[in-house]
DNA sequence: GATTTTATGTTCTTTGTCGAACACACAAGC
DNA sequence: GCTTGTGTGTTCGACAAAGAACATAAAATC
């Protein structure tokens, strides 16, 4: 079923699509994306030509609440939050998007636009497709509906413990957590993110996190200055956030492993 | 499209099934439910001689963390809520199934079972049907499928909502958007929950809810006494409440409307 | 009718986070 | 060099909710 997928793995691409402004022929490892990894061979060639390569800058909206949207992606080395805003303008994550998954899956859920917005979090690459393309093998009962209906179990997952970790759980514990489930979702221990940006993810004050991350400094787990954080002790980490993390990478496993 | 369905209301079926004790051979609305309501008639004729119909009480439990279940449940008058639940103990409700919707659907979402906890809250009847019957009609990528994919955004709607809402708004304001939810899934003002099984679901103390639930009957917007509380002034009810409540309703409207 | 159980009422201290204000330090731009 | 902006450190009081302990009262049970 990965044999053919590892064949087309370093493919060269034809670049399509006007946001692709940063054109880049060079090898891509698409097996870096779960999804696109798992997909069966057939799925894999015929959606192959329409794969699109993309530079997501830090910052860059990819679904807003309302606005209709075109295209799937698929983040290489990108990392994208799934923030739900309030009437106040106060906002939370309520889930987080990397290599292991696909932004937009509502949208073959007979959904036309969510509340949420897609905001990316940490800068790199992704692999976008017309939900066109997808639309047809998605509605055909067949494993690409299963792996994308699994994955969007991952996000319920997320939703709902993200849920109750908000109502149970410290600040420290939950900015343990969101640090690791972003190392799970990349490959090395350094985090580009300012205390305002977790803060404003965690839904909490700045401030909150300062402290909390003070004391990770002074415990020797992590080091951080001017909006870099590096994780210098994971396990150490693990051990000072809640479950929520373990949880969530757990039914990662579960759902996206042939 | 559902012409069809009215004219099998009130059909007389055959009852089926061990676990339906209590048998009645009466008119059944199946209307009551939205989603067999939004059903295409000829999936509906496909699927009415496998209906049962079961009576649910409250505190019993239909889906159990890591638990394989083999039905999927449709609400008639019943309420169940989805529960998750840490380790230490601690839980909070993070979606509520009634009418509009469907109790299981993750199981046909390619997940054999799931970490939450679906508890009867409101004693009630519903329908329910092998999932093997389902699973046919589901598989075909036909309306059946998009309706169920839609209702799981209406839960997804739930719990990301949720989670935003645990963080920002207080206590009252949260219970007041939890009654307004359950009086949208029930007919009466009236609602049989004691301030202990409101904190429970909130995940909050008892002691809050008896305080919160004081200050609005104080207000005259409800009254209660010993594990039933009666709402006397909805949209007072609403004005107390955060946006929560009108985002899932509002949610619900959009995407389970044909 | 007496007893037990369950539901609600009340008060106290403690904790975690908010809100606000302000100081400092590094970086970029001029 | 200087200025300006941005990221971080720190402190103070305010407050919602937790934790705990105990009082009252209505239902259920005997």
């Amino acid at each position: 079923m990965f044999g053919d997928v590892q064949k087309f793995s370093g493919y060269l691409l034809n670049f399509m699509g006007i946001n692709c402004k940063k054109l880049k022929f060079m090898q891509i490892n698409y097996k870096l994306n779960k999804i696109i990894d798992l997909l069966p061979s057939d799925i894999f060639k015929e959606w192959s030509p329409h794969l699109e390569w993309v530079d997501l800058k830090q910052g860059q909206v990819l679904h807003e609440p309302g606005r209709i949207v075109s295209h799937l992606h698929f983040p290489l080395t990108a990392i994208v939050s799934w923030i739900r805003l309030l009437e106040n303008g106060d906002a939370t994550q309520v889930a987080m998007t990397g290599k292991e998954g696909v932004i937009g899956v509502y949208l073959l859920m007979g959904a036309a636009h969510t509340r949420n917005r897609a905001v990316v979090q940490k800068a790199g690459t992704a692999l976008r497709l017309r939900l066109s393309v997808v639309l047809g093998s998605f509605n055909q009962g067949n494993p690409v509906q299963q792996l994308f209906l699994r994955y969007t179990q991952t996000l319920i997952t997320q939703m709902s413990q993200g849920a109750v970790c908000h109502r149970h759980h410290t600040l420290e514990r939950q900015l343990c957590s969101m640090l690791l489930l972003m190392l799970d979702r990349q490959d090395d221990d350094s985090i580009g993110l300012t205390h305002e940006s977790m803060a404003n993810l965690l839904g909490v004050r700045r401030e909150g996190v300062t402290q909390a991350a003070k004391r990770l400094m002074n415990d020797g787990i992590l080091s951080y200055s001017r909006g870099r954080i590096t994780v210098l002790n994971q396990t150490a980490l693990a051990e000072r956030a809640c479950e929520c993390h373990s949880v969530i990478r757990d039914e990662e496993r579960r759902l996206l492993t042939p």
